[in-house]
DNA sequence: AAGTAGGAAGCCT
DNA sequence: AGGCTTCCTACTT
């Protein structure tokens, strides 16, 4: 059935697990409460902006609330549910146009905010790219791409471990099976890894339809700059470590909570959460068995050639990149 | 217990 | 040969 997508699917919308990667704060909890109109107009849509919310970017709250004014429009053929059987779909034909509310002005607005949404959810598939180093599109992998995203999944939503359900099977291969078959695979978290695979397969379609078509008409805004740059630094050659750490410095939106800044000018940063770190590059590098003791060895090459040293004021895991940006 | 430091050897491109 | 990775011992926080 995923081949069919005459109208554009969103699954990400209606997967609860979407959220699950950012902290109850107090903080966010006033921001889901100012996000309850979005998520009665579009049932689960509110947990990929909640997710949004949490980032330093302040202007995303500023659209959503604002969208959420403008578009507590109610959807009556989905009552609110808190672990979805199937996928909603976002359909841009069909959907919400509340008959009688002023349609064209919320009908833009519902557009400004699925593109938000969108731009949001490829840019999660496109770090995830770079950091694992697959290409986006699930139809061209082969069995050690699909093995890194479906451990890159599970790490991510902290679903249990199922790669070995799927071993053998190239990209082509996954795209083909059916939820059912999925679920018979990994009956645990078969229908959230396909419901996952079925994001990356619509943002590939989607993908192509920007670039085939003029990206301006295409009116999602995201369509160019994200994918087109065809890959800022590291084409080709083999990722050094200290780039790798920039990288996932540069994103605090997704690595904030296991690296970040203490001082950028100065290139000072400290790792909140070694193990994690350790883990995506072992990601990064194909090293299961990668682990903070043997990253910091490599950190500590660096020490030698003048990239990375520690601070004036030694800290246990700050460092100091000796040229910063 | 976890992090820091650096020697030594092995692996991969 | 370079850039790690793996393993290890000694030391610090």
């Amino acid at each position: 059935s995923g081949t069919n997508m005459s109208s554009f699917n969103l699954p990400v919308m209606s997967n609860p697990m979407y959220g699950s990667r950012m902290g109850m704060t107090d903080n966010s909890f006033t921001l889901l409460e100012r996000t309850r109109a979005l998520e009665r107009g579009i049932p689960g849509l509110y947990l990929s902006c909640f997710d949004m919310l949490l980032t330093e970017d302040a202007t995303w709250v500023v659209k959503v609330s604002e969208a959420s004014q403008t578009l507590a429009m109610p959807m009556n053929r989905m009552e609110p549910r808190e672990e979805p059987e199937q996928c909603p779909v976002i359909d841009s034909q069909e959907q919400g146009l509340s008959p009688g509310l002023g349609g064209q002005e919320e009908e833009r607005s519902l557009e400004q905010v699925q593109s938000m949404v969108v731009g949001e959810v490829l840019k999660d598939i496109e770090t995830a790219c770079k950091l694992l180093n697959i290409t986006p599109d699930p139809i061209e992998w082969n069995t050690g791409n699909v093995q890194k995203w479906l451990l890159w999944t599970e790490h991510l939503y902290k679903l249990p471990h199922a790669g070995k359900a799927f071993q053998e099977l190239t990209g082509k291969d996954l795209c083909a099976m059916s939820e059912e078959e999925f679920r018979q695979r990994s009956p645990q978290c078969g229908d959230t890894l396909h419901a996952h695979l079925d994001i990356w397969k619509s943002a590939a379609w989607m993908k192509e339809r920007c670039s085939v078509g003029d990206p301006k008409t295409t009116g999602w805004f995201v369509g160019e700059e994200l994918w087109s740059e065809a890959d800022s630094s590291s084409s080709g050659q083999p990722i050094h470590l200290w780039q790798f750490l920039r990288e996932l410095l540069l994103k605090p939106h997704n690595y904030g909570r296991c690296i970040r800044w203490l001082n950028k000018e100065k290139g000072i940063f400290k790792i909140e959460d070694s193990a994690h770190v350790a883990r995506l590059w072992g990601m990064r590098k194909n090293r299961p068995a990668m682990n903070y003791d043997k990253l910091s060895r490599s950190i500590r090459q660096y020490y030698k050639k003048g990239i990375i040293r520690k601070p004036d004021v030694s800290q246990r895991l700050v460092y100091q990149f000796v040229h910063p940006v």
